[in-house]
DNA sequence: TGCATATATCAGCATTAAATAATATACTTG
DNA sequence: CAAGTATATTATTTAATGCTGATATATGCA
C-alpha cells in the first residue's frame, strides 16, 4: 500500500509535466512534426535557456525524443498519445471558456 | 494566436489537477465505484479539510461527480476516461521506477 | 587548429502558485 | 440538535517560473 505512493508521486510529476502553458505551447509547435530548438524558440517566443530547461524536462520525462542532425537538435513527441490527450483536455476545456471555442479547434492541430 | 494562450493555460491548469499525489490517491480511491466522503478521507488519510478541498476542487474542474444521498456525498469519477489515463501514464512511469513494477499494476484498479 | 553556430546548463534573484496543517465556522439533511 | 461536508482563515513551506548572464559542449567548417 505504501509504495503506492511512490506510483502516485511519479505520475503527479508527470502530469506536472504537462500542467505548465509554455510547455503545452512547445507541444503545440511540434505536434505536427519535429522541429528544431531555434524553430521551437520562434514559435513559443520564450527564451533560449527557459525553452531548453523545458526541452529537457519534457525528455527526461519521456514525453519527448532528441535527434541530432548536425548543429542542430530535433525534438519530437515521443508518443501520438499525448498529443491526442492534450488535444482532447483542451478541446473540452476550450468549450467552457468565453468565445474560444473557435480558437480551441486550431490548438494540437485538431481538424488542421 | 493569442486567444490560443488562454486555451493553453486552461488546459494547464486542468493537468495541474491531476498534478498533485493526494488528488491521485483520492482518484485511486474511487476508481472502481462512488464512494462517500468519509472513506474517501480513511483510504487517503488526509485530513477531513484538505480531502474536501480537493474534492472541490476536482468537482470544480469537471473530473468528479457528486451525487447526495441523506447526509453524505458520494463522489465519482465523471469520465471513466479519466481513470484510463491514470491507469496508462502510472503504468507507464512506474515501469521506470525501481522495482515497484509489481504495485502498478494496482494502481487505479490495473487488472484487479 | 581555431572559430562560429546550435544547444545545454548553471547560478542567482524576484515573484508567484500551491500544498499542508490547524482551527473554526457554516451549511444541509435527518 | 447531531452528523456529514464544505468553506474560510492564517501561517508556513516548498517549488516552479521567468529573467539575466555566464559558461559549457558538440558539431561543422575554414
Amino acid at each position: 500500500m505504501s509504495e503506492l505512493n511512490a506510483v502516485f508521486e511519479s505520475t503527479a510529476r508527470y502530469f506536472s509535466v504537462l500542467g505548465e502553458p509554455t510547455r503545452l505551447k512547445i507541444l503545440h509547435a511540434i505536434c505536427k512534426g519535429e522541429r528544431c530548438v531555434n524553430d521551437i524558440i520562434e514559435a513559443t517566443g520564450a527564451l533560449q535557456a527557459n525553452v531548453s530547461r523545458h526541452l529537457g524536462l519534457m525528455y527526461q520525462a519521456g514525453v519527448l525524443t532528441r535527434r541530432r542532425e548536425g548543429t542542430q537538435i530535433f525534438y519530437r513527441v515521443a508518443d501520438p498519445l499525448f498529443v491526442e490527450l492534450c488535444r482532447t483536455i483542451s478541446t473540452q476545456v476550450a468549450s467552457r471558456l468565453p468565445a474560444a471555442d473557435s480558437q480551441a479547434e486550431t490548438a494540437f492541430g485538431f481538424r488542421a
